[in-house]
Formats: C-alpha cells, sequence, structure tokens
RNA sequence: GGCGACAUAGCCAAGCGGUAAGGCAGAGGUCUGCAAAACCUUUAUCCCCGGUUCGAUUCCGGGUGUCGCCUCCA
C-alpha cells in the first residue's frame, strides 16, 4: 500500500518510497520559546503528530525530530524587557509547549535538540562550509554565498535575479551578494555569545536546522515539515547549507509544508498581533476540540479561525461521541451469534475501514478520513436503533468489530481516544452524588406524572450546565 | 514590482474528465409527557468568458476576486 504526499520541491504528489525500507525519518521545525504557543503554532505539531501516527500504524519505524530554537534576538529581547536570563525565558516556554502539545494530544518526538547545546556542531558545520567555499567571513559575522550553491531557489520556485529585483532587504555590502545570508553573527555587547575561529559569536537562525537535523537523522532523510512561510528563505537556506556541506542531493526527499491558520482570513502571526494563545482557547473548549477543528481541514489548506469555527467543531466531534457511547452501550448487552443483515454489515465495516485508510495514503487527507469515520458512526447508531427497538440481542463479533475499527480510526486521527471515563465525570464526587440525587427525584416524579415538579428539576440541573439525556439504558448527563 | 496558492450549497469542507462525500445550521417527519439524543426525508450544476473533449466542477487560455511568500514568523 503506498502513501503519496504532495512535495513542495517538486510541486506535485510523489509516491512516498522510505531511503531505508520500512523506516520513516522526521525533521519538524519547531518553536523558538519566547512566548506560549499560539494556535497558529498548533497546526504543523498536530499534522505531524496524525502523519507520524499514520506512517507507524502502516508498520514504519518512525524517528520524529523537532527542534527548540533557543538563541533568537526575540528571546534575548524578551529577557532583556523582564530582567532575567534568556534561558530562563526558554525553559518556561518550553514547559508551556510540552503542557500545550500534551494536552492536544501531541505524541511528543523522539528527540528535541535545542540550538545551545549543539554550538560545537555547528560552529563544525559553518566550518566546513567556509572550507568547501560556500561561506565566508567579514568581521566575524560569517556569510553564505548563495551564488556558489546551484541549486539555490529550486524550494521557493524562484531565481536570484527574481529575488534581487523584489529585494526588500537592508542591502549589506559586506555582503558579496544582497542576498547572501549569515550562518554565524558576531557578537554583541549583552548577547549570549560563544567562542570560535572566527571570534565570539552566535548562530544565525538557518544554520541550527541544518546541524541538528543532519545530526539525528543523516546527510539524507525522509521527510522536513513545517509551516509554509519557512518555504523562504529558512528551508531555502537549509538546503543551501545542508548540501553544501555534504555534497549529498537531495538533503531531504519530501518537503511538506502546510497551510496557516488565519483570523477573519488574515494571516495568525505574532508579529500582526491577531494570535490566540492555546492556554486561553482551552479554557473555553476543550483541547480534543480544537484538535479535531485542525484536522478537519486538509493540512495544506488555510484554515480559518473563530469561535463559530470551533463550536462547530465541537458540535461535530460530538456527533462522533455520542455514537462512542452508543457503541459502548452495544459493548456492555448481553450479544447473540449473527444474523443475515450482521453479517452483511460486517462487511460494510471493512469497506469503511479500506476508505479511511485510502484516505489517509492520499496526501493524509483527514477531511476526507473523517467523513468516514461518521459513517462508521451513523452504522453503529442504527444499529443499535435496531436491536433496541427489536428487543434482540446483539451479533457480538460485529460490536467487536466496530469496536475495533472506532479505536483504529480515532487512533489515527488522536482523538476519543482515552474517554473511557463515566459519562458522569470522576472528580467531584460530591456534586456527582448530588447530581444522580436530584435526577432521581426527577425520575420519581415523572413515574408520577407531576410534569411540572420534573421540568422544575431539570431545569435546575441545565442552570447548574449538566445535560441530561434519556436512553434506553436510563438517564445519563454531562456536564457542559 | 517578482513568485505562488486558492475560488464548490446559508456556513465549513472533500472530490479534480463521466453529470456533486461529510459536518454545522435550516425545513418536514418518526420516537418521546415535553425536551435531548438518534433515525428518515429535504437544501448546489461547482466565480466569469472562451477553448480541448462524445462529455469539464475537474484539463488549457484569458478575466475577476481572495490569500500567502519576497522582513521575524508554524
Amino acid at each position: 500500500m503506498t502513501i503519496k504526499v504532495y512535495n513542495t520541491l517538486t510541486k506535485q504528489k510523489e509516491e512516498f518510497v522510505p531511503i531505508t525500507p520500512g523506516k520513516a525519518n522526521i525533521y519538524v521545525c519547531g518553536v523558538t520559546p519566547y512566548n506560549h504557543p499560539h494556535v497558529g503554532n498548533a497546526r504543523p505539531f498536530v499534522t505531524w503528530d496524525v502523519i507520524r501516527r499514520f506512517l507507524e500504524h502502516e508498520g514504519y519505524d518512525v524517528t520524529h525530530v523537532q527542534n527548540f530554537t533557543d538563541i533568537d534576538d526575540k528571546i534575548i529581547n524578551t529577557a532583556n524587557k523582564e530582567g532575567v536570563q534568556w534561558f530562563d525565558i526558554c525553559n518556561r516556554y518550553i514547559d508551556s509547549y510540552y503542557e500545550v502539545m500534551d494536552k492536544l494530544n501531541v505524541k511528543r518526538a523522539h528527540v528535541y535538540p535545542r540550538v545551545s547545546e549543539h554550538i560545537e556542531d555547528i560552529i563544525q558545520t559553518v566550518q566546513t562550509l567556509i572550507d568547501r567555499g560556500y561561506a565566508y567571513v567579514v568581521d566575524g559575522d560569517v556569510y553564505y554565498s548563495v551564488e556558489k550553491f546551484e541549486h539555490y531557489g529550486e524550494l521557493s520556485g524562484r531565481n536570484l535575479e527574481d529575488m534581487m529585483a523584489g529585494a526588500r532587504v537592508d542591502v549589506d555590502d559586506r555582503k558579496k551578494n544582497p542576498m547572501d545570508f549569515a550562518l554565524w553573527k558576531a557578537a554583541k555587547p549583552g548577547e549570549p555569545a560563544w567562542p570560535c575561529p572566527w571570534g565570539e559569536g552566535r548562530p544565525g537562525w538557518h544554520i541550527e536546522c541544518s546541524t541538528m537535523s543532519m545530526k539525528y537523522l543523516g546527510e539524507s532523510f525522509d521527510f522536513h515539515g513545517g509551516g509554509s512561510d519557512l518555504i523562504f528563505p529558512h528551508h531555502e537556506n537549509e538546503i543551501a547549507q545542508s548540501e553544501g556541506c555534504t555534497g549529498c542531493h537531495p538533503f531531504v526527499h519530501y518537503w511538506l509544508h502546510n497551510g496557516f491558520i488565519t483570523v477573519n482570513e488574515e494571516k495568525m502571526s505574532k508579529s500582526l498581533g491577531n494570535f490566540f494563545m492555546v492556554i486561553d482557547i482551552l479554557e473555553h473548549f476543550d483541547p480534543e476540540t480544537l484538535r479535531f477543528f485542525i484536522v478537519s481541514t486538509h493540512y495544506r489548506s488555510p484554515l480559518d479561525f473563530s469561535d463559530a469555527r470551533l463550536t462547530e467543531a465541537q458540535k461535530s466531534l460530538g456527533r462522533l461521541r455520542n455514537s462512542q457511547e452508543t457503541l459502548r452501550a452495544l459493548s456492555t448487552m448481553m450479544s447473540a451469534g449473527p444474523t443475515e443483515a450482521s453479517l452483511a454489515l460486517r462487511g460494510k465495516l471493512a469497506e469503511m475501514r479500506n476508505d479511511f485508510l485510502e484516505a489517509m495514503r492520499d496526501d493524509f487527507n483527514t477531511a476526507l478520513a473523517i467523513s468516514h469515520m461518521f459513517a462508521l458512526g451513523k452504522e453503529i447508531n442504527i444499529y443499535h436503533k435496531e436491536i433496541t427497538e427489536a428487543g434482540a440481542k446483539p451479533d457480538g463479533k460485529l460490536v467487536a468489530m466496530m469496536n475495533a475499527l472506532f479505536t483504529e480510526m480515532c487512533s489515527i486521527i488522536g482523538v476519543l481516544e482515552n474517554t473511557a471515563a463515566a459519562p458522569a465525570e470522576a472528580g467531584d464526587n460530591k456534586e456527582a452524588e448530588l447530581i444522580e440525587m436530584v435526577i432521581a427525584l426527577r425520575q420519581e416524579a415523572r413515574k408520577a406524572k407531576n410534569y411540572a415538579q420534573a421540568d422544575a428539576l431539570r431545569n435546575q440541573l441545565t442552570a447548574m450546565g449538566i445535560i441530561l439525556e434519556d436512553t434506553p439504558q436510563g438517564v445519563k448527563w454531562k456536564k457542559q
């Protein structure tokens, strides 16, 4: 079963052929930890989490590496403003990163390299580039000479003349070409600096990813990901650095870039000031809703963020959650052998599974894949309805199969995984007891056909944010 | 100015050569004391104009519109 992926480098969908059979090496550009992660940050990480889950599901041995850019102007500025050390800022926001991504059910990468812990390696890379004639030193700065690299511009689809024509960067006449970029920056007062053969200084932005990705994944690896704003200059420069250093082409086989999250159709970014931090969103929506919102659109499409969209995602997910509850109810019933109808349904399940996986294999089309989850949910609901209406026992094997499929789908999308807890959420037992008591009173009132009282009791619960649901198994409740 | 992407129902969103998945919202119905949930039914010729084709939402050309990159950015 082949997986097709859209490769930014070739601008087309290609069949994924791993460098080492059975293995998939992934490098994803991580965050610069100078603030809490915002929703736009969350998209690539959720996206890659799904990709990774799917590759693992397909039997690949995945190694996922994701960096922290912990040496950066923005970090230094923030530290100066707060009067603390730069690494204090980093530690605080790296912790925040982990906390948020754990909540979003994002599996941890296998390695999280930090720039500050790879200074020696970076110096080595820069030195190699100088030795090979790709870089030059000016007053303690080191620049990469883009004219020396024949493939420069291939990833972003532009040539040097175009770039110069539209160049908006300050022209620095110490550079041989205006497009040359810094590999190493000479030390400035008050900034962290490390000794190196060209005097003290710190790494430029792009060199870290070249150095660290190759250190953990080799000179050439399978996947490299990040937001599409990184295509130029970051990833373009990364290719120039890595290939200039090793002579190995191509450095990365498949470049995958996710689209942006927008607000009012405008890119969400820290510099535009229109960003929403994940921790704030999670005060109003559960993390699963945010995750579902992100994966319900194809990863390359833009995704507009708003309360209305999230509410929609919440309701949509709620539908799947209901089916999951129904499936649980079916599982607890006394089961029986197959019937003609249940045997037919078993066959249908196999089709649904196939459709779901096919969608995922086509450039990780989660939006399409999820529609097949709804199809499964619907079958579960219908089957439950038929069984209960007929007062029959469900086909035990069928229920087990539905369970397995539903769980499999959920584990790939990363949603509805650990909801084994009863609908009455554990946590506040006293509150739960009270609620159960009110429900019992309401049931008595209903039996006595005292509907006015029954409604009053229900309104009371509604006011507490409790939602009641009459089911064949009795009255269930959940907190809003 | 240079480069690129996208344009599908009230909203969101798949499909990308054979006459339009799914979700949300809406309408009607079944069930229920009412409600909720669930189920059934129902809501589109795919931005415009040309072209290729037996046939185009799907390919090509030209418009129009929106967005992104070219500066830190997921």
